[in-house]
DNA sequence: GGCAATTGATTACAAGTGTAATCCTTTAAG
DNA sequence: CTTAAAGGATTACACTTGTAATCAATTGCC
């Protein structure tokens, strides 16, 4: 069940789009990574036994989707590094992105958005 | 350079006291995994052999201490895991937590101080 | 219609990992 | 002393991972 870090490089690019045939998921992994179109295809072809993907058939080809959602793998894996990391608790490894600069304003801003549904959500189970 | 994560386990243990016989070493690690003391040895054997421990000797036995430093450590991994899994923007990662209720009190305050330091350098950079 | 290119399937192979067991040496107990 | 326990060193072994190469079937081109 679990996905590698080269696999998880070709999950990325189906889930930014999909449903796509190999060599095209060759090519946008291919921007980042200079891996041989075989060893794309074999990645794609362990997710497939790991039913992280599936496929159908298009003509003599095949187009490949994601079948786990990124979402919940997201969740998943990050609880579980979390976990192993920092006992369980995220705000250190954010001062860690803190002291390092490496927050944008974005992310500022999305934070504080967290902060304030958290808030108003602690308020409410209150009364 | 690599440490697993059955490695990590072990070191996890160092970080938090130190130095320690082996013995001690698998006592603690046993808290949290069922793990058979020389598989624990092995561990402590190749987290030595990467160099991210070191050890003494005490009569007989040796006393393991950790070389590589935590806050280092996590800093770089977890740097590493969030551009592979969220494009390295932290905030997506820390808003599935809130999703799932995994965000306590303290790390909300925590985050509003973080928060709080990287206003006032912002407005520092701008005078 | 035969040959090259494409595509999926199968095979490769060393290094890393999880999980110990065995071996060898030292020491403590009887 | 002898023997067993304890500890480190070495060995084990199957599975995963990174990184393709080879094989086999299909097909478009000349």
């Amino acid at each position: 069940m679990d996905i590698s870090n080269a696999e998880l490089e070709v999950l990325n690019v189906l889930w930014a789009e999909a449903p796509l045939p190999a060599n095209e998921v060759a090519k946008r992994v291919q921007l980042a990574q200079d891996w041989h179109e075989k060893t794309v295809k074999t990645l794609l072809n362990r997710l497939a036994g790991k039913g992280a993907i599936s496929f159908e058939k298009d003509g003599r080809a095949y187009l490949y989707s994601p079948v786990i959602e990124q979402a919940n793998y997201q969740q998943k894996v990050s609880q579980n590094f979390v976990e192993r990391l920092f006992a369980g608790r995220v705000s250190p490894l954010v001062a860690g992105f803190a002291r390092q600069g490496k927050l944008s304003a974005d992310d500022v801003d999305e934070l504080k958005g967290l902060i304030k549904d958290w808030e108003r959500q602690q308020e409410n189970s209150d009364e």
